[in-house]
DNA sequence: ATAATCGTGTTGTCCGACAATAGCAATATG
DNA sequence: CATATTGCTATTGTCGGACAACACGATTAT
C-alpha cells in the first residue's frame, strides 16, 4: 500500500441531507406522493440537528422534490415538466435573457413542434385545439388579457400534444417567458385578435389534414406575426425580459 | 373605504429572505460578482435569526443565484446557460423521462440548430468545430471515452454557436441527457468512431457552404444513427435515463 | 347537531454557544 | 533574509434547547 489517502468526503452536512434524500427519490426508495418523515426523525435518523436538516430541506424545496401538503408536511413530488419549465424560464429571465434570443428559439422550435403535431396530435388533441379557438372567436376584441390567454393556451395544446415531456417543458419555458410581454404587446396590436385566430385556423387545418409541412409553414408565420407586434408596440428587441 | 382587507402576506421569514435577495439581484442593486453580507448582517438587516437566514441562503444556493468563492463566501450569480441546462437535466432524469423522449426532441431541435448554424456561425467557431473533429480523429478507435468526448463536444460547439443563451441551454440539457449513456452504448458500436467522423465531416462542409438544408439533412443522418447505436446496444428506448 | 374549545403533533423562529475553516499576520527557524 | 510554522480573527457549520404559530382531530358545550 502506497500510505497515501483519498481525500474525505468533506461537504457541509445539509447537502449530504439533501443528496442521501435525493437519491432515495431517485433510486425509488421513495416513492413519488410519499411523505417525507417529519423533522425529528429526519435529525434521529442523520444524526444531526434540526437546523441541518432543515437546511438540506430547503435545498430539497428548491429543486422542487418535496411540495408543501395539508399541515404544511412533505410529500415526494418528481419534477413534472411544468416544474421545469417554471423554475428555467425563471432562471432565463434572471439571466437576463433578451427577447430576440426567446423569439429566435420559438421560430426555431414551434415550427417543428407543429410538424411533429401534425403527425401526433390525437383527434381529441384536435378537437381540444378547435375548443381554445372557439373560446377566443368569442371574446370581445378589447379583452386583451382573455386574447392573450387564449394565445397562449393553444400554443400549450400543441406542446402538450406532443407526448414528450422534454419538449413539453421546452415549449412550456418559452409560452412563460413571452406570455407577460405578449399581454402589453398586444394591447397595442391593432386586429390581434382577427391574426391570431386566422392562424389558428391554418393550423386547425393543416393538423386535420396531418400535413407536416403545412403546420410547420403556418406556425411559423403566426409566430414572425407575433414578432412583428413588438415591433409595432416598439420592444426594444434587445432589451432583457425581466 | 370598503371595510375589507388584504390578506396579511403570511409567507415563513426564509422565504421572504430569499425572495428580498432574488429581487436585489433581478432589479440590479445587488450585482454580478458581488459579495452577499456577511450572515450576521443579513441578519441585522432582515431583523431575523442566522438559522432563518441561512435557510433563505439554501434556497438562493439551490437556485443557482448565489455561489460559494473563496474562504466560503458566497456571491451574487445571475444564472448562465449551463447552469440552467444542468439544472433542467437533472430534472428530466429525476422526472423520469425516458430515452425515446430525448431522441425525440435532439431528433426535431437539432437539425434546426444545424440549420441556423449554417447561417451563423462564425469562420473562427467553424474553425473549432474542425479542430475537434481532428482531435477525435486522432483518437484511438478503442478510445470510447474519448470518442464520446468529442461527439459531444461537437454538439456542444454547434450549440454556442448559435449566439443565443435559450436555445443554447436546451441543447446543452440534451447532451446532458445523451452524455452519459451515448458512453455505454458507443462501446458497443461497431466503426462507431468512423461513423461520428464522417457525419462530422459532411456537417463541417455544409456549415462552411453556408446550406442550411444541407446541414439540418445531415444533422438528421447523424443523430438517427446516434439513436441506431441503443438499439445495437438493445438499449429499452421506453427506459427512464436515470 | 353544530359550534366552540382544547390537546397534541409538527413546523417556524429564536437564542446562544462552540467547533471547523480560511485567510492573514506574527513568529520562529534555517 | 526567506521560508515554514504557528497563532489570531472573522465567518461559516453544527449543536441543543426553547417557545410560538399553526393545523387537525377529539372533546365538550350550547
Amino acid at each position: 500500500m502506497d500510505g497515501s489517502f483519498e481525500p474525505i468526503e468533506r461537504a457541509p452536512a445539509y447537502t449530504r441531507v439533501y443528496r442521501a434524500i435525493e437519491e432515495k427519490i431517485s433510486d425509488g426508495s421513495l416513492k413519488d406522493g410519499a411523505h417525507l418523515p417529519i423533522e425529528a426523525d429526519l435529525c434521529a435518523q442523520f444524526g444531526v440537528t434540526r437546523s441541518t436538516v432543515r437546511e438540506g430541506l430547503r435545498l430539497l424545496e428548491q429543486t422542487g422534490l418535496i411540495v408543501r401538503g395539508p399541515a404544511k408536511k412533505f410529500f415526494i413530488k418528481r419534477p413534472a415538466a411544468a416544474d421545469i419549465a417554471a423554475a428555467a424560464s425563471k432562471s432565463f429571465a434572471l439571466g437576463g435573457v433578451t427577447f430576440s434570443e426567446v423569439f429566435d428559439a420559438l421560430a426555431t422550435l414551434y415550427p417543428e413542434a407543429a410538424r411533429l403535431a401534425a403527425r401526433r396530435l390525437s383527434p381529441e388533441k384536435i378537437a381540444d385545439l378547435k375548443k381554445v379557438r372557439t373560446t377566443l372567436a368569442l371574446v370581445a376584441d378589447e379583452n386583451h388579457e382573455a386574447t392573450v390567454d387564449s394565445a397562449v393556451a393553444f400554443f400549450q395544446q400543441i406542446a402538450k400534444g406532443l407526448d414528450n415531456r422534454v419538449m413539453l417543458a421546452m415549449l412550456q419555458s418559452l409560452n412563460l417567458m413571452i406570455g407577460e410581454s405578449l399581454r402589453h404587446v398586444i394591447a397595442r396590436t391593432p386586429k390581434a385578435k382577427d391574426r391570431i385566430l386566422s392562424a389558428q385556423k391554418k393550423l386547425v387545418e393543416a393538423f386535420e389534414a396531418r400535413d407536416g409541412d403545412l403546420a410547420a409553414e403556418w406556425m411559423r408565420k403566426h409566430i414572425s406575426d407575433l414578432k412583428r407586434g413588438y415591433d409595432v408596440a416598439e420592444v426594444d428587441l434587445d432589451e432583457a425580459i425581466l
